[in-house]
DNA sequence: GCCTCCATGTAACACGTTACATGATTCG
DNA sequence: CGAATCATGTAACGTGTTACATGGAGGC
């Protein structure tokens, strides 16, 4: 149920559509729990039917219209309840760890450039962590920072802005930026000792 | 459809039945693509279906006896080509990072535990992939070795075995053990600068 | 009037998760 | 014979993915 609470979070942040949730999960909690505006539209109404949220009665519930969803205290109470659980990490799983798994049985030409790809791509996540670091937590230490991710800086209201929770967006934007750390390393590391024979060239 | 390429990747190093490559999976493939014995004969029936895979004649193909799988031409075939074809990495969704993100507007006591608890779990995934790289690859150095990740020792065949398909496996065995690495690491820091507030005595 | 964009939604499918069902074999 | 274990399988559900449908508003 992590994209419900992952909604309650961003609507907590500030009252929203459908729509305006799925364009701000793409620049701040989409980094690390994506969804499409199907998928958040889904939850809405499960949240709405579960008394966690309610649409704002500023008329209008015809299709086509905006309807503006807002976090009612039940749905507080259940993230900050979810926020507190244990919950064990989800298994990996990697298709391209995979794929090396069956180039050492199979084979596989275009390797190589498959591997070059995907460096170019965690390079250029990483670039966009690393721009949002530098302009919402410029001067921090780590784990002290201020916003976090990247989002709702032209809402300009912070509510929730206090030192606590400046550093914790910190810290999760420094996760993002660890992993792609990571697999940029790794696949630096492939691509030095990569057999011949999966080469591309 | 990465499941169905692990399972042709698994029965390729070794025809199996269900539920032996349910418990292969669980040391070695499964560590980045981990399945259940009901995804696997589920997708081993549209292995067959497809005409990728195909039972063994040793007779028996009632309910309760075992049937063991081998891999056909097409199969192989279908591997070859999936091992060398581009494909994005899937985004990552990282629950924990999310409940950080909640933490952040609505508090959650007992998050210090939850993060140790977590430490720990990806310690000890981290000393059972070392344990393995010392027992398979002891001696090589960095992306070369031998063995996969602990599975089949027994089998004792390594017919792929040459000194290529060991670098391959041994790659995919420290992309397991840097990513341990990297949450562990981020797990100490964070602990070290989470709020008082979050913290659970 | 038409096209584009905004906004909400439906439908169908893929895949992972969990619980349970059923037959065969072995061991006490 | 009964219980445990091996082995295959069904069923139901949650969630992610993809494609498409519908209506309103603004611009040309």
């Amino acid at each position: 149920m992590s994209l419900a609470h992952a909604i309650l979070t961003a609507l907590l942040e500030k009252p929203s559509s459908g729509l305006e949730l799925t364009r701000r999960f793409d620049k701040s909690i989409g980094y690390f729990w994506p969804a499409t505006h199907q998928q958040i539209y889904r939850e809405l109404k499960k949240l709405e039917e579960a008394g966690h949220v309610h649409v704002l009665p500023a008329r209008r519930p015809e299709r086509g219209q905006k309807k503006e969803y807002e976090v009612l205290p039940a749905g507080r109470a259940e993230l900050t309840a979810w926020a507190s659980a244990g919950q064990d990490p989800r298994p990996v799983r990697d298709a391209l760890l995979l794929r090396l798994r069956a180039a050492a049985v199979v084979g596989g030409h275009g390797l190589e450039d498959e591997l070059r790809r995907h460096l170019a791509l965690h390079r250029r996540q990483l670039e966009e962590y690393l721009a949002i670091e530098e302009r919402d937590f410029a001067g921090d230490g780590r784990g002290d920072g201020r916003g976090d991710g990247g989002e709702e800086r032209d809402a300009g209201e912070e509510r929730g802005g206090d030192a606590d929770a400046r550093r914790l967006r910190h810290l999760v934007l420094r996760g993002g930026i660890g992993l792609e750390s990571f697999w940029i390393a790794w696949l630096t590391e492939a691509l030095e000792g990569l057999p011949d024979a999966l080469r591309t060239a």
